[in-house]
DNA sequence: GTAAACTTTGCAACTGAGTTGCATAGGGTC
DNA sequence: GACCCTATGCAACTCAGTTGCAAAGTTTAC
């Protein structure tokens, strides 16, 4: 077993996610990712995995707090690890940025989402905060 | 014709959409709703019009800025009325709240996105933010 | 006024992401 | 090895959204 996978299977491990291959190799390939990703994505690249495996993969992962889910618009909804000692609270929750030009869509994890007033009595408990326009890349 | 149908005629007539039966009804639908609603919903009540007339009027209403979608997370688009004088610019976008008790989906009007920071040479074109928690009545 | 041209509407069929039931395969325990 | 529980693969399904097309309605041209 290379170092690589070792790696995934400690972290799964710690999650309370027993390590699979479906399970490592998901990992993997979310980590190496500086996007998020779909559920598509990750089925065209780790073909050989059944697609509803992959999903309920997902499903386990964001369940244990070892991802998140962006719901930037596109219609498929996207996946990102979550930082070291994130816990999916409200003070874990940042911005997402999806360039309609590049159409990636980036986890902005220096910008939490700073206290927003609401309604008198109204209670925050989740965000999905989503910016659109272009990347640093695609803004020439 | 009544008050109320010459209103949303008029209205239609400003924006540029012909105001045609199914128009004037969806546009007064939405004008009654303290909540953005989706296309199920106008369906559900405007039930003699068909689910893709609907589905156009939307579109329609949206490409002349009549109304603004917003995408709460619940898998289905909602929709609500744009205030006066929007021009669904940067500076007309706000916050939406969804609240996970009740499902209604509400326009915070009254709180406009201020400036979000962004990494160097990223653009801020549109935005979907929405914020999940309970509402007034809901939060006991 | 009538015909042609264009627009809106209703219907039905389709799309595609997500989801589920179920049988099999895999892994651990005794 | 027999037993048990979980993970996986496959196929079928759901459901919001979308599209093609023909009929109905409206506007324009003569
Ligand atoms: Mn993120
Ligand atoms: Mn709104
Ligand atoms: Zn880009
Ligand atoms: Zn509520």
């Amino acid at each position: 077993m290379n170092e690589q996978a070792t790696h995934v299977e400690d972290i799964l491990q710690k999650k309370g996610v027993k390590p699979t291959a479906v399970r490592m190799n998901v990992l993997n390939f979310l980590l190496d990712q500086e996007k998020a990703v779909s559920l598509k994505d990750i089925e065209s690249v780790l073909s050989r995995m059944d697609r509803s495996s992959i999903f309920r993969t997902l499903k386990s992962f964001e369940e244990h707090k070892l991802i998140h889910s962006i719901d930037d618009g596109t219609g498929m909804t996207k996946y990102a690890v979550c930082a070291e000692g994130c816990n999916c609270e409200l003070e874990d929750l940042h911005y997402h940025f999806y360039c309609v030009s590049c159409e990636k869509t980036f986890c902005l994890m220096d910008h939490p989402i700073s206290t927003i007033e609401l309604p008198k009595n109204f209670k925050m408990i989740h965000v999905n905060m989503v910016i659109k326009g272009l990347c640093d890349k695609c803004n020439k």
